[in-house]
DNA sequence: ATCTATTTGTACGTATGTATT
DNA sequence: AAATACATACGTACAAATAGA
């Protein structure tokens, strides 16, 4: 584990001591996992022993530690053979710690059409053909889930998160992690938002009908393995989708994601 | 301020009370934020407050705004009209926090075009003609940092870095923030690169310079408001950048990237 | 099932650092 | 320059959790 600048350093203005000893110590850990190649499930130095390399009191450590938790990046246990690990960010944390951002900026339903029609067409072509039957009789499975039209608000938004379901499976069978971190992030905004106009209108029912057929379409698809007809059912549906929220007046929720 | 559920509650069991107390008062802060509707410069209660208002030691006190600190949602200042303040995460934090999950992942090159190929097209179409000539100027200012050959590697690189500034200047115009976001999040990645086979090589630098000609090419299209042209400049121009990342053999770089 | 050892978690008092007035 | 109001850091004591005997 390398050094830290010790705190008597007489040059304590520039950026990097401008930082606080905690700030100090996580990134000192950071750049340590890197250096030694560590992977998920490593175990770093027990408290003591950071105490003692980086000379500092056990709450400094302890804050330090923290840091690199709510970063998702070590996870830390008691007991005997306990301490700190080196832990893959989660999906879950990384997704909540994105919405963080996006809390503050006014991010609208239709900036997230946006990149869904741009980027599921694409995530539909590079699946067809790859997925398992197991797989695809599942995604058949979520869209029965929404086969009966809904009769109360509840089911309404029962529905509405479930039909999302089936584009977050998909984006878990991508195998562009970017592709599907990105897809999953929005399907997991798009299940926070409010509608004003309900689902159960006729004008509305129509639309959602529609974008059901889309769904079933896209799975025959991607079973023959064609990735242009997937792609181009997907763009269809993706522009329904749209369309549906925008007649909904749907908006999106302020709040800040769940952590799982 | 909500109550916390007390240390000496007995149901100590489910999913909430099994997290720390530090973990359990920054998420009571959390939802505080939200449900007092605060903004960006809002004080937070100071120490002292709320080790009164939690009833808990001033350690887990610090290490609960630690984990908000580390999500970039509070930050903290010493002296009198000090304490915590609610703060907008950063677009550089939420780029590191994101980066840290796919620092597992082993995100490639080809996953980063498969979506800059998606969206930046996209991106493109969506600010034409709504660029001031200051910013357009600005651009074509950028594209002259890279107007002559680059005769040796540090050149080479220092280049590479300044085409994909052109890049997150567009992505900082962007109406869109998921849109500007993502876009910016991948130049950021793609200026921590290696690459084995040099740009000076006659081969890749001619690569090269038609994407230069597709950045002047892009600019005129913006300037003109031809969303049209734009968008297919820009894909044109994504399609060529992927080919010399793929001649010049590039690889990712294993590091987290920097908070600022 | 109990005890014991190990390791983190919580508490609290004191001292120091830092920025504002 | 001094007083003030705040966070920052330290050290110790004890509590809680967990694995193994």
């Amino acid at each position: 584990m390398p050094p830290v600048t010790t705190p008597s350093d007489p040059r304590a203005a520039d950026s990097v001591s401008r930082r606080s000893r905690p700030e100090r110590v996580a990134e000192a850990i950071k750049s340590w996992v890197v250096a030694e190649n560590m992977a998920p499930g490593d175990k770093l130095p027990g408290e003591q022993e950071l105490i003692a390399r980086f000379g500092m009191a056990k709450g400094t450590i302890r804050e330090a530690m923290r840091l690199l938790e709510a970063q998702g990046l070590v996870k830390t246990r008691t007991g005997p053979g306990g301490g700190s690990f080196v832990h893959a960010v989660s999906d879950a944390r990384a997704q909540a710690l994105l919405g963080n951002y996006f809390y503050f900026k006014n991010l609208t339903i239709a900036d997230i059409y946006q990149l869904r029609i741009a980027l599921e067409p694409e995530l539909a072509a590079s699946l067809a053909g790859r997925l398992g039957e197991a797989d695809l009789a599942a995604l058949e499975a979520n869209i029965a889930r929404y086969d009966t039209p809904p009769a109360t608000a509840d089911e309404d938004r029962a529905q509405h998160i479930a039909s999302l379901d089936f584009h977050r499976r998909l984006a878990g069978h991508a195998e562009n992690p970017l592709l599907g971190f990105v897809i999953g992030f929005m399907s997991n905004m798009l299940s926070d938002i409010t509608v004003s106009r309900r689902l159960y209108e006729p004008r509305n029912y129509d639309l959602w009908r529609r974008g059901r057929d889309h769904q079933r379409a896209l799975v025959r698809a991607l079973r023959e393995g064609d990735a242009e007809a997937a792609r181009h059912t997907m763009a269809a549906h993706m522009r329904g989708a749209r369309d549906l929220m925008e007649v909904q007046e749907a908006r999106m929720a302020r709040r800040f994601l769940p952590d799982r």
